[in-house]
Order: structure tokens, then C-alpha cells, then sequence
DNA sequence: TCAGTCATGACAACTAAGGTGTCATTATTT
DNA sequence: AAATAATGACACCTTAGTTGTCATGACTGA
């Protein structure tokens, strides 16, 4: 129906990793959404979250080093981490490797925090675990990395 | 590391999915911002790339079924497509089903437009084509659908 | 058929995510 | 020691996307 006048199309996987991003930005902005239903509890933004979460699995890191893990400027998270740290979520503990820039880590209120909020994600996600096998999902993972990968060049900062 | 006190954790499924939706957010982000330096050169925002794509491969539609076909809500998809009849990118035609809500469609020069873009996309994409299997992708997308239902009932309007 | 409800378009006001620019300060590096 | 790079802080801005409201025209069911 939306074909022009070329006839059907091969559906290279190139076309197929279109539909990936396709469906990315959807999954994007309803879990967004989700989340800011959820996390009002706890009285977490979005960006606030995200940083609990990379500290809550890597361990503390410097607000650099975050920006640039989730693409993000240093100024942005530095702005969140600001707002975290006024709020006694996170705190920053000196940093042996860099003087200047001192690591930030989870304070125990915000590692409690951002567990009650993933343990609510969690709860939502066990909903449908059957329906997926670990290889899927492992796949999944997979393709979504390569794909941040090639996209790693677009530099903040 | 940032383990707390209760050893390693057995990373079920649902800690898998999370995992997933820890990619989407960077790779959401660093798509819009490469869509953002491409599409300059038709001046097409992000907004309207969307609705193009929309109507690209799922023909004319009118404003509310994009809405939720996207998870967007209407009023803003209207805008983005008042402004693209303004660009001469869309067009409404009379609808059979509805008299009220007109369907959108491309004109040539939005379907050029999109087409231009998606062709570019695709160059790129075809960068990392030999080191993704068919099967692999087919999983991502799969996967991607399904927590995309899972999210459906958050609910627009 | 007529009342009532529902859906659409239009417009306005708003929120928040996230970026950019700049400056002073302090670390690294050579 | 000088030059360069990295960090934090602050201010400003852009724009994606929502919410609310209203008038109007379209279905629906009694």
C-alpha cells in the first residue's frame, strides 16, 4: 500500500535494524512515562534515576564518566547529581585515581530507593518472562549493544 | 562491587529485560541526536521524521491512529503534522471510514524527504550488517514488541 | 429521529529533558 | 614551568511532548 512503483523489497537486515529503532523510540517514551508513574513515590526524576541505576550496577563512578556511558552531557548529569546528593541519595567520596573529580557513590537511602524502584520494574517485567526464552533476550541485548556501538562516535561535550 | 550484602544474584529473565531497557535509553537518546545532524539538511525535525516514517511504511493514516500507534499523544503528532502540510510534506485526503478525521499521506516531496533519510540510515546501518545474524535481529525486534505490549496500557488522551 | 456521547482539530500554556556556552580552578602532561 | 585538558558551577536555551479546554462535527442507541 505504501509501496511506490519498485515492487517489493528485499528486507535487507539493514531494513530489519530500522524496525529495531522503530520500535526503540515507542518503548522509549512509554517507559519514560511509566517510570515518572512510579518513581514519584520515591520523588525521582527521570535523569535522577538513571543515575542511581549506573551507580546501583557499576559502582561509584565520577559524573564524566557517567555522561559519556549513557550519552549524556557532563553537565546534565552533573545537574542531576546535584539534585540526588540535595536529597541525600548519592555522595561523593574521594577519588584516589583523579583529585579533582571525586567519585560519587549511593548513599543508603538512595541504594534503597533505587531498589524499590527496580523491584517494581522487576514485578512488571516477571509478567511476561515466560514468553521469552533466555536466548531471545540475550540476542536482544546483543544487537541493541552493537548498535550503540556504531552510534558511539556522536560525542558529547 | 555495588553489590550490597546478599552475594550474587541468579540474573533472572526479568533482570535480563532491565538490561534491555538500560540500552534503549543511550541508544534512544544517540539516535534522535544523529536523526537530529542528518536531517538538518531536509530540515525535518524529529517529530516530523517520525510521521514521515509512519506513513512510510504503514500508508495513509489519520492523526489519532498515529498517536497511538506511537504512543504520542494526539495533539502533539497533530502539530507535527501541521507542520509538515506547511513544508508541503503531507497532505489529507478525505476519509471513507471517518468524515471527520481526514487521512494523511505523503506528497512527493515527503516521500523523497523520508526516503532520502532512511537511505542514509541504512548506509550506516549497513556498517555492522556482516556481524549481526538475521536470526539475532529477528530475536531484538521480537523481544522489543513484546515489552512494548507489556507497556500498552499506559494510555495517552 | 433526536439526544447524548465520543472523536477530532485547534489553540494555549506548561513541564521537563537535555544541550550549549562560558568561566574559574585544578590536574595532567610534556 | 608552561601548556593543555578535565572538572565543577552556573546561566540560558531549545524542543519534545503533555495537559487542558473548547467548539464542532460524527456516531450510537433508545
Amino acid at each position: 500500500m505504501s509501496e511506490t512503483d519498485r515492487g517489493p523489497v528485499p528486507a535487507e537486515p539493514a531494513d530489519r535494524l530500522i524496525e529495531v529503532f522503530d520500535l526503540v523510540g515507542p518503548l522509549y517514551r512509554r517507559a519514560q512515562r511509566k517510570v515518572e508513574q512510579e518513581a514519584p513515590i520515591e520523588g525521582l526524576s527521570v535523569g535522577v534515576r538513571a543515575v542511581l541505576n549506573m551507580l546501583r550496577e557499576h559502582g561509584p563512578m565520577t559524573v564524566p564518566q557517567m555522561g559519556r556511558a549513557q550519552a549524556l552531557s557532563r553537565q546534565f548529569v552533573q545537574r542531576m547529581v546535584n539534585d540526588a546528593t540535595a536529597q541525600d541519595l548519592v555522595g561523593a567520596v574521594p577519588n584516589p585515581a583523579h583529585k579533582r573529580s571525586s567519585l560519587i557513590r549511593l548513599t543508603p537511602r538512595g541504594r534503597a530507593a533505587i531498589t524499590a524502584v527496580i523491584d517494581r520494574e522487576r514485578a512488571v517485567l516477571r509478567q511476561i518472562d515466560g514468553e521469552l526464552t533466555e536466548a531471545e533476550i540475550a540476542a536482544c541485548v546483543h544487537v541493541l549493544s552493537r548498535l550503540l556501538r556504531l552510534l558511539d562516535d556522536v560525542d558529547v561535550d
